[in-house]
This record gives C-alpha cells, structure tokens and sequence, in this order.
DNA sequence: CCTATATCATTCACTATCTGAATGATTCTT
DNA sequence: AAGAATCATTCAGATAGTGAATGATATAGG
C-alpha cells in the first residue's frame, strides 16, 4: 500500500501556515508561563498593549480589535481591574461607555510583560544567528500588514 | 501623568514573541476554517501529519509529541476513526498498545489539508511580495530548531 | 515461576475559555 | 416623545483541555 498513492508526508508541515500556527502557539504558551509569574495571562496582556497604544476605546472596540466577544473583555477588564491595573469610569460624554484607565501599576505590569516577550524572542530566534535581524524585519512586516501594532521605531 | 513614566508603548506589540503568537493564531484560525469545510480540526490534521511522517508510533507519543494529554488523544483518534481516516488495532507484539494506520481516506484528508494551508500561505505572504521567500527559509530554520517536522525537499 | 512494578489506552469528573442571546441603561433619530 | 440603536453586563451553554482513576498487559527481580 506504501508507493502506490505515495503521498507527499511533509506537505502540510512544510506550509507557512502550519510553521506559524505551531511556533505561535510554542510563544504564546512561553509567554504565558513567564507572565503568570505575576498573575497574568496573554489576553491580559494584549489588554493593555492595546488600551496603551489607543486610550480612549470602548470596551467593544477593544473586544473587536482583540477578536473576542464584549462579553469576554468584561472579565478581562474585571480582573484587570481587581488587580489595580486598570481603572473603569463611566464617559461623563456618554454614560454608557467606560472609560478605562491604565494605572501606574497597569504600566508597570506591561513593562514586565514587554521584557518578559523580548527575553523569549530571544530564545525563540536564537539559531538563526546574524540573520535574526532580518526575520524580525519581515516578520514585523507581515503584522503589519495584519492589523497589528507596530512598534514606535522613531 | 502623561510625559512623567512616559512607557514605551509598542515595547510588547514589537516583539517577534508577540507578533508570532498573533499571527499564528491568525494563521491557525484560517485554517480551521477552511478544514472545517471538510469536518476536520487542526488538531485531527497535525496528528495526520504526525502519523504520516511516524507511522508506528503509540497513542503515548503521539500525544507527547503534540504536547496535548493522552486522555485527549484518544477522542481526536475517535473521530478520526468514525470519520474513516484512521483505523486501529491492537498491536500483537505488545497489546497494551493499539496500531494506527491512516487509510485512503486519511491520505485524501491530508492532502486537502496541506492544500488549503498552502493556499493560507499564500494570502499570509502576500505583502511580503520577493521577499517571501527568504522570509519562509527563515521560519523553516526557527520551526526545524524546536523540533517541528521540515518538508522532504529532496 | 510469580509477584511487584510499570506502561498503555481509556474513562471520568472537573476546570478554563469562549460564545451568543437576553437585559437594562443610555443615546440617537425623526 | 417614541422607537430604534448602542453600550456594558449577566447568564446559560458549548468546547477543549487536564489529571486522577481503571483495567489490561508487559517487564523485572527474587
């Protein structure tokens, strides 16, 4: 039976996609164990990249641009905000919106997080060698091209 | 209060750890998609691809390799099994152990699989124009460093 | 040989994550 | 002023995953 159909057996796992999906998945779950050291996890942390690149976003345009449900960032926004990292008031303007505040502490908590992400890009990148650079180039580019934000390189 | 910590911003969003755990969730979730259309997830096409390239391996390993629990393991063969791509049998030489072969059925599975992620491949490059290339070059090296099966280009 | 221990697939109870459909408050339109 | 739309929130349920039993089988030591 082997030689007869003779598939090709790397296809799949050849694929950019595949090779992405994978390694994202691989960083993301590194990302996590190392933030969980100070008790959060990835969508928290998307949270506040986001709020601190865009302040003055609804509760659903953050869940839009996150691509979850409004009815997840509320959770979210409530355990961000239990551990002082955030703080929610009504819009005086609309009294319907939320106007979310990171704190002090929300910034020191995405600092940890930024250094957390850029000591296992490290790790992550480390057999490419020299060529490094150039993959975060071209890697930058794809997000970019995806919506993502993209670091203030001025 | 602005102008004062004065935070890097994008310091977590210009992270390769950051825009790769983004991207191949985008990645992922595309595929999903386009797999759904024939009852698959990307779990029950990775352990395809596994099993392809690893064809004696046990359920214990194969789970190990896709980092999930056995216990898991065993619904996703399940349905791979009622779905007629796999089939199982008890291994004579040790039977604790169950023999997994991918059928026709599985092969035909697979390729529509890999076809659909080369397809993904294709939109996720697409603003990467020349440079796409290298830029999958250097996510093979990175996938090949942790362990991710490579593509057969012999 | 036979008893301990280990290993395999499987089941089960439980947890975490996420969604979509209500709900109530508020705002917009006309 | 009324009806439609929008916001945050709650809630019930779907889905995916884990770790701890379980029973069958295999292996190692005395």
């Amino acid at each position: 039976m082997k030689g007869v159909s003779d598939i090709d057996a790397g296809a799949l796992a050849g694929t950019a996609t595949f090779q992405l999906g994978t390694l994202g998945a691989i960083a993301t779950e590194r990302f996590s164990t190392a933030i969980g050291a100070f008790g959060l996890k990835p969508k928290h942390a998307g949270v506040l990249q986001v709020l601190l690149l865009d302040p003055l976003i609804s509760q659903q345009e953050l869940a839009h641009k996150m691509g979850v449900a409004p009815s997840l960032m509320v959770g979210l926004l409530d355990f961000l905000e239990s551990a002082g990292a955030i703080e929610r008031e009504r819009d005086p303007a609309d009294r319907r919106r939320q106007v979310i505040d990171v704190t002090d502490e929300g910034e020191r908590l995405y600092v940890l997080c930024a250094r957390a992400a850029a000591s296992i890009e490290v790790e992550l990148l480390a057999g490419l060698g020299e060529r490094a650079e150039g993959f975060r180039k071209l890697l930058a580019n794809v997000a970019e091209d995806f919506g993502l934000p993209t670091r203030d390189t001025r």
